[in-house]
DNA sequence: AACGTTACTGGAAACGTTTTCATAAACTGA
DNA sequence: TCAGTTTATGAAAACGTTTCCAGTAACGTT
């Protein structure tokens, strides 16, 4: 049996399709009584309105983009879910795509929406630091970029963001290292684009040493990926270079967890030997052993808000607004005093 | 500037509306000469085609659904990543839909299939033990079931899955602490379904207690729901009512690592006190600290397998297909001999 | 030379909506 | 009561494709 379409609906309410369409979309202007009917039809045949001659019509979509840059990352992932969840919410769908290897991330979006003719769209990571004020004009759709450095210098109404203050949060990391009495501190970081999170968070290290006059050595730089592996290696390469460190700085849980192994391995303890303090607070930070001190992002906030700021500006309720979240220092047992 | 459409094409082409269609369809039957103008225009303009037009006209979408039961699990984001790529890949779109409370998951996805238009569907947990083939057929559309117990009475030709042995798994996780020594063996399952992945584990576990004459103790259960907080508060529950147990075996390695917690707190040590071993091998596991012995199930391959199906179906070059993926046991350091 | 095939091609009718426009009915106020 | 307004409705024209159908040109076959 074939679905109805909305003629068949006007025909066994006895109405016109327009009327039914009017129905469907809440316009106001249908007299009750008549509304009503059509309501009973609509839900006695349980009909649903083709959604493809209603985007074609309209020519747009409910669809919002995903747009995940990078490895699998269980922060990401956490975030994709509650946004989905909230767009699903308001009558969106979530289109996702992952790891697109355009060779820049803003041609990739742009791909991405014309293909799919996305409504908006949400990049989570990737290097968005030389675009242009006509690159973003030139996609067409609101974009968001959650969780993700952005170009300060930009308009403020050309996009949206939703971040955290990495500079502040890693130099606040630091510092916590510090007061425990920490001078020999090593860091984990990752990818060398201008503004790429790795190289903020990098500076707030940076920043938080020289205003406590320790100089910094360049053995006590590594890079990683986010991933458990290059965090292993990256400490493995650490503890070649600089065996006097007694604490480390991996500006990701993932790449601490990663270089907890490498600590283990080498016999050492944490947080007796050498202290670790990671970044994001992923929920297996508290679950690790020992439980990871580390900075807190509050992802299912982020999550919340990149979605609500989207779906504001879809239904026009609102424009492109810039959210600082703030980070914690969650202590745990990772970290101990010299 | 709007959008150039096929027509815009055509005439810039110097041909007919059809024909167009014809190169972006790649039917055979242009000539090549004709061809290659009309491919040129295209280029020159960057035309794409209105996808909601073509949805329209086809009355099909190129999307197919991803449905995801239960909270946030590493495991499954992981698989949902692999998946879009190769479907991407293969030219289709992933729209994801998480956690959905319909009475009836099967209803979940009816619906979701409905009102997205959806090409396909795969489902990432759920309990689908009550399905009838009635019940799929009405679904229009192919659908999978990966990483989820299935109804084995079912028509082999109504959907795919791609699963692994569960019960076989669980039974050897558990021989293999029973060939260690261990008697006093508790479990951290989950579910009371019929059908649940929790009760197929479950009954793995008590066969290989029963194949080794090993009583059943009641007090040895508890049950968690695959995060880290019900896997610690499953093993305080189970550490008050037998503080005899030698071993447990957490059903998934999220619940092991939440065990862990648990098991640290009461000031014991894995594995000299007690021996852990989960189920899962998410990349956590290889790094947690003890590094957990698990069963290892191929998520990239089950992933990838996944994907590959539903390709094959939509472009109808094969049917659907039941795959058991072997699964291995991974040995670490959370187990010992005693 | 006349015919049937085959290889290409274009016109036009769908697909199922939304929205504009026209119109009928019901109300308003003098 | 009647023009003017408002309210409620339906008919029909899009939206941009795909595909059926008909038609032309080129080609072999007798």
């Amino acid at each position: 049996m074939r679905n109805l379409n909305i003629k068949d609906i006007a025909k066994l309410a006895g109405v016109g399709v327009s009327t039914v369409s009017r129905v469907i979309n809440q316009h106001s202007d249908v007299k009750d009584e008549t509304r009503e009917r059509v309501l009973e039809v609509i839900a006695k045949y349980n009909y649903i309105p083709n959604n493809s001659a209603r985007n074609l019509k309209r020519s747009e979509t409910m669809d919002v983009g995903i747009l995940i840059k990078g490895m699998y990352n269980p922060f990401f992932a956490h975030m994709i879910e509650s946004i989905e969840k909230k767009l699903s919410y308001a009558g969106y769908s979530a289109v996702i795509h992952y790891n697109i290897e355009a060779t820049k991330d803003i041609d990739a979006a742009f791909e991405f929406i014309m293909e799919k003719k996305l409504k908006g769209i949400i990049c989570l990571g990737g290097d968005f630091d030389q675009l242009t004020d006509k690159e973003i004009e030139r996609l067409g759709v609101p974009m968001i970029m959650a969780s993700t450095e952005i170009p300060e210098l930009l308009n403020k109404n050309l996009f949206s963001s939703v971040i955290i203050d990495n500079e502040e949060a890693a130099k606040s990391a630091t510092e916590f290292l510090i007061e425990r009495g920490h001078r020999k501190i090593g860091i984990i970081t990752s990818g060398d684009q201008d503004m790429s999170i790795g190289t903020i968070r990098t500076r707030g290290y940076i920043k938080a040493l020289e205003e406590n006059k320790i100089e910094k050595n360049d053995n006590y730089f590594e890079v990683g990926a986010y991933t458990f592996e290059t965090g292993y290696e990256a400490m493995k390469r650490l503890l070649e270079k600089a065996d006097d460190l007694t604490a480390v700085f991996a500006i990701s849980d993932v790449m601490a967890i990663g270089a907890a192994k490498a600590i283990g391995e080498k016999g050492l303890n944490i947080p007796n030997d050498i202290s670790v303090i990671g970044f994001d607070d992923i929920d297996y930070a508290a679950f690790f052993n020992p439980a990871l001190t580390t900075i807190h992002q509050p992802v299912e906030e982020i999550a919340f808000a990149t979605a609500e700021i989207m779906v504001g500006i879809l239904d026009e309720r609102q424009s492109h607004q810039h959210m600082v979240f703030p980070t914690e220092i969650i202590e745990r047992s990772s970290c101990k005093t010299i």
